[in-house]
DNA sequence: GGACCACGTTGACGCAGATCAAAGCCCCTG
DNA sequence: CAGGGGCTTTGATCTGCGTCAACGTGGTCC
């Protein structure tokens, strides 16, 4: 899929929480001013991961979440046959690797999907940090039951939603995190293959491609490769309240 | 599909984690004697929930999160045009609520799929209380996490596998837990129906029924209505490592 | 600037599972 | 013990998406 293993020097920069300009999507989403510059001294060191690398593998030990300062990241499982399943996409100012805590283990791959920088959160010292700071440790606690709404969102998605549903679905989500982030809510590139989208939708490329297409047909999205501009979001999401049968 | 609203009494009775035999299991997992007693404290009021009765409903404020004492759950989310979806059943020394912690709102409803008893844990108690015993902090983290991997494991299902490889994986999950519990790992009775299987499984309930009935031809399982007995655990097995094209 | 390669699109066809329909089983209630 | 309702099974048919295959496109490297 990608290159072997190249190696690469990651540099490890300093930078602190209280000047980032994602403090409100992240993990210091919160803190007063004294509580953020405690935070800069548990989050100070950021690693970049060129595009098609890994951040981490299943089965590395994990020592840290990740916040993402910039870039975006897919992370997926792999069944033994070799099969996988795209398990979430991740941009700037979200947490990678908290499916790690529970066996000490990371139990997925995170990869860049861009050339990307994430702030490492040793996670015994953000515990640490939490039996102090509540404030902190109330945030960190919503982020993770956070992610599991957001994966029985996926499990809805999959489990009960027809194609196109899951595409639209799919690109209402993307659309309403990039405008969190102060981009356009209706204009943007895609960072992942129709391969990748389909492995996170439950299709096959050649599905999401169609769909794309259909789209495009009829007025809904203009699409070329991977540039998308959405042109009636509300017909997207009627194609989703609309029951079928 | 069940009794509308009975009024009905839920007494709240009191028993102490430290003599509680899912201990293991459950919350205080891990913990020494004297953060035992400490836990007592926090844990101490239960609450009965009569079959197909609700725990909680999607949109309940959220003040605690839920041990399982004794009995059964599922979990389901509601899609606007009435489809549903069934994101987990839920088991004695597991926990319930934890979606609801982000939004302050539970996220999802829980319903009793047999008489069942649950230990009340507020939430902000639970925080206080991790701020001061590390390791209940770290095992609640632990449980967060694991909540989200068991979830990736729901996606992988939904997303790459085929019908019957789902409910193999759906029959050898239940028996792993029933034998953590102390029951047999051969022979148990479902609680649910064909068609909760089939939403979590995101199949109809007769494709559920079909695979059945073609585990039980092949000898690999014996049904008999909600009846389970595992014959053949291997071939169950086979059926989830082996690529199908 | 030509050739390669990964990615994307489109078409033809097949099949796993959905849908529709009918009947059987189990348990409860009167 | 008769009747009814919820759940399950099984069969026949339909269909959305997968599969296979061919071709298009854009970016990169020499």
């Amino acid at each position: 899929m990608h290159a072997k293993v190249i190696p690469l020097s990651v540099p490890e920069l300093r930078e602190a929480c209280s000047q980032c300009n994602l403090r409100e999507l992240c993990l210091p989403m919160g803190l007063s001013d004294g509580e953020l510059d405690q935070l800069d001294h548990l989050v100070e060191v950021r690693r970049r991961v060129q595009r098609g690398q890994h951040l981490y593998r299943g089965g590395d030990p994990f020592e840290a979440i990740f916040a993402i300062k910039t870039g975006f990241f897919k992370t997926d499982v792999l069944l033994e046959d070799g099969r996988d399943q795209v398990t979430g996409f991740q941009m700037a100012g979200e947490i990678l690797g908290m499916d790690g805590i529970g066996s000490e283990k990371h139990t997925c791959n995170a990869v860049a999907l861009e050339d990307s920088e994430v702030c490492i959160i040793p996670f015994a010292e953000l515990e640490s940090f939490s039996r102090e700071i509540s404030a902190l440790q109330h945030h960190f606690h919503k982020m993770m039951s956070r992610e599991i709404v957001r994966d029985h969102g996926v499990m809805m998605l999959l489990g009960v939603m027809r194609a196109e549903e899951r595409l639209a679905a799919f690109l209402l989500n993307l659309s309403q995190r990039f405008t969190a982030r102060g981009y356009s809510p209706t204009e943007f590139n895609l960072r992942m293959t129709r391969g990748e989208i389909g492995s996170y939708l439950g299709l096959k490329l050649e599905t999401v491609s169609r769909a794309f297409s259909r789209f495009n047909e009829e007025g809904l999205i203009s699409v070329h490769q991977k540039h998308i501009q959405i042109r009636d979001a509300a017909g997207l999401k009627k194609l989703l309240s609309e029951r079928r049968a």
